[in-house]
DNA sequence: CTTATCCATTTTTAGACAGCATGTC
DNA sequence: CTAAAAATGGATAAG
């Protein structure tokens, strides 16, 4: 932060912080927020901004701004549009660089670096990670010098727990007090006995939710009764602010006694107000699956690890890397709060408590490894080193490959095999052209790079298009969508799952992509997704959803927002593939998807009150109830946190009923007083 | 006759980036 | 070096 403001002042150049996720981008953004708008020294002001998916997008809006906060592939995106100010970039700071190990998002950042580092000459990289071991041959490559330190602002302790003992390495031992019985929640009284909280890593979403309502005991005896009563309209708020789930109402229940969970499954809305209240102190523990060990910046008095295993659909049962137990293990200690932090792991017998202290404590993380050679598509990268102007002849793409994290670490031989190979099939495929001595994009291929699929998903898109089902409808358009590579998250068939999915298949054989050979198709997933999205637009609730998909509402918003863009690149597509015709079905498929909203409330509403009164906020204000609002039924419409005047006048002439704002203000009320009653009445 | 308990068998399993344009709070 | 825990379903005991 030093470095960059200081450029910034010093009017040395545009600076960028990169970072992995949105949240770690928008945590960043409230920290330089700060300096925004601060005088500079030649009479300007200091402008900060932040650019990631979900926030601005236009490359243009950036040109002026001091200082930009963005992810990787935001980052990377940017550059395919090749802006003018590239050049002023003065300064590149790459956030937990340790991401370069990673299978699917690693090589895009090792493919980022790579070009910033020809692209901005002179620029100056500032890379950061608590948990690089090969960090001399990361600088060597990024051509930078190591600054290796230990120092944390609270030292941390990591320890093994068995029999109610924590061992350390140095071999000093310390008793735990027998309180509960049970290990997990003598731990957790023990951190909060001490004015801490307690943060607990599980394998599985399903064990935090046990876990934190079998930690509700302990928390509750630990609040105060000022707190209680805070936490109980917290509880109530949850059930408020998004949809009712049997999920959120069991996060609602354990908040009420101060306990959470936290795992991916959770609304947005919901996993940011378990983040909120913990952070202020109120919520005493949070069990949590991976999803914070890398999120946002939640530290804890005590750490404790239930499971170092995970189960992979490949590989099946595995040990988790030890840059993975580093990670969870220095999210304990609180600065300002805490004296030390305790990381504990739980073990089962004697020989697991040494096996856990050589493996994990007292190792050091795995070397990074660029993960380039295994990327699904060396295609896409090759096609985004052309766009971005980095070559058009194989001499300087293979210069570019050839100064890869990859090539170093194994050499160019079988790299520049693939990056020919890759060439060949985007040539002949039409997202290159070979020109005299080398080639060039065309404009297809400047799209697909533009939209940032992959380039095999738009070859999909237009198979797709030629070749369509025999009845082609908005399921033949999802199948599409969930067949290509680029959707996420693909759910996975449970064998509970399989009538579901057979009889959607039967029940839709004419509409679906079934004679496609290509190996390892998962068609299931596919078509499971697919049931999903489908029940989504059908204005199914979120609630029933999960029931019969397994696919809870964070899930489902992930699924939404990438089916949304993958439409619509399809429909950008459909024209270089000579299908202008399929437009409108795209168009109207895209704003029902984009929006959650079905074609009955579309014809309720009237699609030319689309464009005036967004979508998006009959579905966000939880309009998902189609029959509600049919009935006027003013007990849906209380779970509206806000209702804008012109949307409330909408539905009032819609529905032709007589709601008015005092009435959807008193039932609000209404519901929030019995839920905190209910509340109250439980955890007593 | 209904409910509780026990036991063997079956089922399930983490996370999350990206386009573009405009209305709403 | 290693999978583990919850859900399910059926049989039997207790109320």
């Amino acid at each position: 932060m030093i470095l960059m403001l200081e450029m910034a002042f010093r009017n040395a150049g545009k600076t960028f912080y990169l970072v992995p996720l949105r949240a770690l981008a928008s945590e960043k953004y409230e920290e330089f927020k700060l300096f925004h708008g601060a005088r500079k020294p030649n009479g300007g002001s200091l402008k900060v901004s932040i650019s990631t998916g979900d926030y601005d997008s236009t490359a243009s809006n950036l040109e002026n701004k001091d200082i930009v906060i963005a992810t990787y592939e935001k980052c990377d995106s940017i550059i395919r549009h090749r802006p003018s100010w590239l050049s002023a970039v003065s300064l590149i700071v790459l956030d937990e660089i340790h991401l370069l190990d990673s299978v699917d998002r690693g090589p895009t950042l090792e493919m980022l670096t790579t070009w910033l580092k020809r692209v901005a000459s002179g620029v100056q990289f500032l890379a950061l990670s608590a948990t690089v071991e090969n960090c001399n041959e990361l600088a060597g490559w990024l051509d930078a010098t190591p600054v290796v330190s230990e120092w944390r602002p609270i030292p941390l302790r990591e320890g093994v727990f068995l029999d109610y003992v924590i061992t350390y390495p140095n071999g000093k031992m310390i008793e735990v007090t027998r309180e509960f019985g049970e290990p997990y929640l003598d731990l957790a009284s023990q951190a909060l006995r001490e004015g801490g909280q307690a943060l607990f890593f599980t394998e599985t979403r399903r064990s935090a939710v046990a876990l934190s309502k079998k930690l509700t005991p302990v928390t509750w005896l630990s609040l105060s009764s000022a707190e209680r009563r805070k936490l109980a309209e917290i509880s109530s708020a949850i059930n408020l602010s998004a949809e009712r789930t049997k999920l959120s109402e069991v996060l609602s229940s354990v908040i009420a006694r101060g306990s959470a969970f936290h795992h991916a499954g959770l609304h947005h809305d919901h996993r940011a107000t378990v983040e909120r209240f913990f952070k202020k102190g109120l919520i005493k523990v949070i069990t949590a699956t991976p999803t914070l060990a890398a999120g946002v910046n939640l530290p804890a008095r005590i750490v404790a690890i239930t499971s170092l295993r995970r189960y992979d659909h490949v590989l099946g049962s595995e040990q988790i890397p030890v840059m993975e137990y580093k990670q969870m293990a220095g999210r304990a200690g609180r600065p300002k709060y805490d004296k030390v932090g305790d990381a504990i792991v739980f073990a089962s017998s004697a020989s697991d408590a040494q096996y856990l202290m050589e493996t994990y404590i007292n190792s050091s993380p795995e070397p990074i490894v660029s993960k380039l050679g295994s990327a699904q598509s060396i295609a896409a990268h090759v096609l985004a080193t052309t766009v971005g102007g980095m070559a058009h002849d194989k001499k300087n793409l293979h210069e570019v490959f050839s100064s890869t994290f990859l090539a170093k670490q194994r050499g160019y031989t079988n790299l520049k095999l693939k990056v020919e190979a890759a060439l060949d099939y985007l040539a002949k495929e039409g997202a290159l052209k070979w020109t005299n001595g080398g080639f060039v994009e065309t404009s297809l291929g400047r799209r697909i790079a533009e939209l940032y699929i992959d380039p095999s998903t738009a070859f999909h898109f237009r198979d797709c298009m030629n070749m369509k089902p025999r009845e082609y409808t908005p399921i033949s358009i999802l199948h599409m969508i969930t067949s290509s590579s680029d959707i996420t998250p693909m759910l996975y068939t449970r064998s509970s799952d399989m009538a579901l999915v057979e009889d959607f298949i039967s029940e839709h054989e004419g509409e679906l992509y079934l004679t496609s050979k290509a190996e390892n198709r998962l068609i299931q997933d596919e078509v499971k997704t697919l049931i999903a999205l489908w029940f989504w637009i059908e204005e199914r609730s979120e609630e029933e959803i999960s029931e019969m998909t397994g696919a809870q509402q964070g899930d489902l918003y992930r699924l939404d927002e990438s089916a949304v863009w993958l439409i619509y690149s399809s429909s950008e597509l459909a024209v270089f593939f000579g299908h202008k015709e399929l437009l409108p079905q795209l168009r109207e498929l895209e704003m029902r998807v984009r929006h959650g909203v079905g074609r009955e409330l579309l014809e309720l509403v009237g699609l030319k009150g689309i464009g005036r009164i967004r979508a998006r906020n009959l579905y966000e204000n939880g309009f998902t109830s189609i029959q509600a609002l049919r009935r006027g039924d003013v007990s849906a419409l209380a779970r509206v946190p806000s209702i804008g005047t012109k949307l409330a006048m909408k539905i009032k002439e819609t529905v032709g009923g007589k709601l008015k704002a005092k009435d959807l203000k008193a039932a609000r009320r209404d519901e929030v007083q019995t839920t905190l009653e209910d509340f109250n009445r439980e955890a007593e």
